[in-house]
Order: C-alpha cells, then sequence, then structure tokens
DNA sequence: ATCGGCGATGTGTACGTTCACATTTCGCGA
DNA sequence: TCGCGAAATGTGAACGTACACATCGCCGAT
C-alpha cells in the first residue's frame, strides 16, 4: 500500500500545483511565471517578487519531466559506472558529485552489471531518457572503454580511468608513470628481481600499471618476471603470495593495489618472513588504511578526488560552450613508507 | 563542442522518431503502436510483429520524459544516499543495484552533501521529478533519518541501517544484537576492563553499536568504560590507540568497525604491545580486508548484499501493491580470528 | 502630434506519450 | 441475411512546460 494515499474515499484530486495554478493566484499570465522561474529578464520587480511569493506560498515545483520534454534539457550529468566497490572509482564518483552541485548540475547514476553491451546500450538508454547534458564514464574496464566507442553520441562524454590514449575525452591519472615510479623506487634500492602482481586482464589500470613497470624493468636492464594476473582483492594477495615462496625467486613486489599488496604482507608475515627485511612489497592507490597496515605500506597515491573534480570542469566547460579545456594528465606520487627497504643481496 | 553535431552546416533535423512516426511506417495509428509498447492484450499478432520490425528497423525510443509526463510512471527506483566511501553503504547499493534490475526495475542514486533539510529535500526532488515509484534511503545519519520524518511521500519508501525502531519501512542488520555478540566474546574470554570506540554520535549505527555494548557490559556487571566517539577512520583509531595506552586501564577493546580496529592494531603495535597477548581487539563489519589485518581481525559480520537485497523486495512488493512482506531483522555474525584471546590478568 | 522602439506581459502551439472513449471489423449463431 | 458482441483499432483529449510571436503601454525623438 502506498503511503499517504487513502484507499476507499474519493480521490481528493491531490494534484499538484502546476504553473497555471501559480499565474491565476499571482493574478499574471502562466508565461510570466515560466519566465520568473528561468529568470529571464525584462520582468518587473514587483511581479517577479508577487509570483515567487506565491510559489513558496503554495509549494509549487517545476515539473521536471514537462520541462526535459519541451527542451530536453535537465541540468543533469548522467554518471555511467562498471559496478565496483574498489576505492579509487568510488571516491571520484564523490567527487564528481560535489562538483556537479557546485557548478549547478544533478548527478544521476547508474551502474553497470556487466561490462557487456547490451548492458551498456540500456544503461546508457536509462540515462539519455533522463534528457541528461553530458556524461562522465567510469569504465576502468577495456570492454566498456570499447564498447563506446561504436556509440555516437550527442552529448559530452568525458572518459576516466583510461590511459588517455585515444579517446575523444578521457582523463586519468598517469598510471603509467606511477608504476614506473613505484618499480623505478624498488630499482634505486637495489632490487634485481621484482615480481609484479597485475590486475584483471581488461582492466586498463591494470594493463598502464603493467606496461610502467615492465618499461621500468626493461630501462634498467634487469631479469622481467612474468606479471601475475590476480583480481584486486587481498585474498588473492594472500594466495599468490603463499605460492610466491615456494620459488623465492625475487626480492620485492609491486602490487598492482593496496589491497593485494595487504595480502601479500600477511602472506609474508605468515611464512616468517620479514617485510621490508627480506621482501620489499610497494602496493598502489594509497587507500586511507594503508598507512595502518603492516609495515605500513609503500605505495603510489592517486588523486581520485582531483580527478573527479577536473572531470566535472571539463564536460561543464564543454556543454557551456568553452574551449581551451584542460585535459592535462595528473600525476601520482610516491609514498615511502616502511614495507621497503634496500636489497639485502 | 558537442559530439555528433556538424557546426556550421543547417541542422539536418536529427529528431529522434517519435511514436507516429512509428505508426506511419507501420500503417496503423499511434494508439495502436502505444498498445504494442505497453503490450496490451487484444492485438493482433501479425499486427504486433510489424510494429516491432518497424520499431527495430528505425531505432525508435520511446521518450521516458513524455511518458513520465502523462503517467507519473517510470519502472525506476530512486536510492538516497548519505555521501560516504564507507564500505556497507557501498556494498548495500550495489546489491540493490543488481536485485532492481532483476526485478524489472532501473535504479537512479543520488548523494546527499550534507544531511541537512534543505540537501535532503533538493535530493529527493531530483528523484521525484523522474517520476521514481519507490525510494530506498540509505541514510546512516539520525539527522537524515529525522528530515525524512517530516516529508509525507505519496510513493513507497524504505529505510536501510537504521536500527528498525519506529520507521514505517525499514530494514536493517541487527547492529545491538551484533554489538552484543562481540562484547559477550571478549567478557567470555575473561576481559574486565573493555573499551568501546564508537562511531560518530549521528550515526544510527554508532548508537546501535554503543547500546549493544553497554547492555552486554552492565548485563555482566562490569566496570563500564565511557565509549569513545570516533569517526570510522583508521586514523582516528591510530591516534586514539595511542592516547588509551597513557592510561592503560583494559584489556580488550571493541571497535565500531573495522577500519578503527586496524588503526588500533597499529597503536599497539608501535607501543611494542602484542595483540591478543596484551590486549584483544574486536571490530564490526568484516570488510574483504579484515581476515589480513596483522593480526587476522576478530570481527562481527554484516551481510551487507543481503540487506539489499531484501530492502528491493520489499519495496517491489509494496510498489506492486502485495501484502504480508518480510521485515525481519538479519542478524550479524560473529568471526573469531585472532586478534582476541583469553585475557592474561 | 506622430511614430519608432523598448520594456513588460499575454497567446498559441509544440513536445511525445497515455487515457477514455468512439469506431470499425470480424466471426458466429439465429 | 441480419444482428450482436467482442476483438481490434482509431480519435480527441490531457499532462506541464518553453519557445516564437503578438500585444500593450509608455517614453523620447522627430
Amino acid at each position: 500500500m502506498k503511503l499517504g494515499t487513502t484507499d476507499k474515499m474519493e480521490a481528493p484530486k491531490v494534484r499538484a500545483p502546476n504553473i497555471r495554478d501559480v499565474a491565476r493566484l499571482a493574478g499574471v499570465s502562466y508565461q510570466t511565471v515560466s519566465r520568473v522561474l528561468n529568470n529571464a529578464e525584462s520582468i518587473k520587480p514587483s511581479t517577479k517578487r508577487r509570483v515567487l511569493e506565491i510559489i513558496e506560498q503554495i509549494g509549487y515545483r517545476p515539473n521536471q519531466a514537462a520541462r526535459a520534454l519541451v527542451t530536453s534539457k535537465s541540468r543533469t550529468i548522467g554518471v555511467l559506472t562498471s559496478q565496483t566497490a574498489h576505492y579509487g572509482p568510488t571516491t571520484s564518483l564523490h567527487a564528481i558529485e560535489d562538483a556537479a552541485r557546485e557548478a549547478g548540475y544533478l548527478i544521476t547514476t547508474t551502474s553497470l552489471s556487466t561490462s557487456d553491451q547490451g548492458s551498456i546500450t540500456e544503461g546508457l538508454e536509462h540515462l539519455m531518457a533522463q534528457a541528461i547534458e553530458g556524461l562522465v564514464v567510469i569504465a576502468p574496464q577495456v570492454r566498456v572503454f570499447d564498447a563506446f566507442r561504436q556509440l555516437a553520441l550527442t552529448i559530452p562524454v568525458v572518459t576516466l580511468d583510461s590511459t588517455g590514449q585515444g579517446a575523444p575525452r578521457s582523463l586519468s591519472v598517469d598510471q603509467i608513470a606511477g608504476a614506473r615510479m613505484a618499480t623505478n623506487h624498488l630499482i634505486g634500492l637495489g632490487h634485481k628481481d621484482i615480481v609484479h602482481v597485475a590486475g584483471p586482464r581488461d582492466w586498463i589500470e591494470a594493463e598502464a600499471r603493467m606496461r610502467g613497470f615492465l618499461d621500468a624493468i626493461s630501462t634498467a636492464d634487469l631479469r622481467t618476471h612474468r606479471p601475475i594476473l590476480g583480481d584486486w582483492t587481498a585474498d588473492f594477495g594472500y594466495h599468490v603470495g603463499t605460492e610466491l615462496l615456494d620459488f623465492r625467486d625475487f626480492t620485492a613486489v609491486f602490487a598492482g593495489n593496496d589491497q593485494m599488496a595487504l595480502g601479500l604482507l600477511h602472506a609474508f608475515r605468515n611464512a616468517g618472513l620479514d617485510v621490508p627485511g627480506d621482501i620489499s612489497v610497494v602496493g598502489f592507490d594509497d587507500v586511507p588504511e594503508a598507512r595502518h597496515f603492516f609495515p605500513p605500506l609503500t605505495t603510489v597515491r592517486q588523486d581520485f578526488a582531483e580527478l573527479g573534480r577536473r572531470s566535472i570542469a571539463l564536460l561543464v566547460g564543454e556543454i557551456e560552450g568553452e574551449t581551451d579545456l584542460d585535459h592535462a594528465q595528473i600525476l601520482p606520487e610516491l609514498i615511502v613508507r616502511d614495507s621497503t627497504a634496500r636489497a639485502c643481496r
């Protein structure tokens, strides 16, 4: 049963007030009310005041559906996000919401259950149905990104978390540089055998970090260990850490994110090894908990919030017809804590 | 510049096809098309097939704004969430999205920047403007919850993460029971002086967990330590842990969530103390990383996903006029790991 | 005094859909 | 063959808003 409606009684005509009700009570035409609503110029201050008074008084709210129907505008920005509970996307999303609110836009978020074309199309249609004026895609997976290429949208689009290559409008933290920084940090400490536990195959960031890692390794002319493909979870880090110890042909591990690093720390500790004494570990992301790991984790900080803010700045700029927008990549930062040390052998 | 539009050339009238275009091409009236769209009965199969063919062919999509304007229906469920990056709400949200999709509903999420009445009203209006048929409120803060009470909505509402008391439709994991379980676990291990590091004042869960803690303490007739109010972060846990050690008048700590527990572990470790040898620590939530903490954390698991699924089941039930719905609270589960041990003195 | 022009406001219509009701078509028994 | 009811389809509104254009005063310049 719905709250607030009566069941048996005659419906007491509870229709919400519309623009004509306001007009009638204010003694003006509906068009004048419309002008007040869209704060047009050339309206007498006294009239405006009177109309606003009535609006306040009867609690009139413009009907967005009607407005969207006629204008195809909505002051709404859509966010399409692949469904993940990961720290990065979530943080960016929050920053996006704040930035959009500040710019006077509303945000509608829809998340993808899967990353196949159908799911993307469905999510997109839902957003388009709300007459969104711009779209932010937080799509860390390659597939989503590809699927998007095929859609010719008529609104500005900004893509997050890509490598920034080839996409029309994309914004990202420079993952490759970050991975290079992490790897070079280990190399600088004298490590010669470094293992990389990467993220899943189809994640753009996983790919980029792997590339940065391999770059740094081959530049330093070190032995290349084949990266291990993980799933971002601490559980995976733990398992792979345990297996890795069977060989013990490395002195440092660069994990694709902080969670997997945590699992690795756990596995090494369980085996009686000391981090960083025996093995160095570097993570990626700098989640708020990373500094409280044991030992506090050396990692690469990404400014996800800045990423979110910039995406909205870019998008709003495009919507409002600005040019000369800032597409620069954001540089990550290496945070050195206690999980890395000079190689012992 | 918008993608997909040409700048200089005359606009080539790219109006999206509407129901009348379909009707004309199919040689029927627009109403017949409408009937096909809403799969009404009494429509000749051959006609239906023909219409569907045309729809497919010209890529017609019903205009939701127009539909919403006239029906005030949208097969959309709104989610109003207070803006947090916390594990629980995020996990529930994902479950909600999946469950809704399965039930044939779409989800629109709007998050609150602040929890004042104005922000809530604004968020709600945005959702109502999309003609949502039901509303899920993920509002862990007392203020949000209170503000909602004042709004007389005409659609079904389900509130998450409350204590389940007094709200018309609310669903939650029984926080009080969970806190009691955690505290009794410590009491059972012989701890007589237990400190509770709680969440912020206005969080409903924080309050409930505190209540469960105090319940258990007073039932066991132990000395009551005044709970410390925190902010859920690991950083806070670390700082309070450091300060707590100045007195050292306790043998166990029950943290309001796993992050704060992590900070406590860090602080105690830094001070040269052993967990659980010297101090036992219990968390709350069982985030996926908790088992990889050092030591693996004893905590209370909440099934956030189940919570999300149940909320949609409840809401869809109400929307579709079902009765006899399941409002039972979900019971949390104590997960005993290595951060708790028998009290040493 | 007349008229152009501008500020302020009103009128008609379109947006794309669904609802209520009207109309046509069809099959079948009398 | 007719008529009748049900099935199938069509017609005219209405939803609430914004845009294009029309109208009405009024002021100052000619």
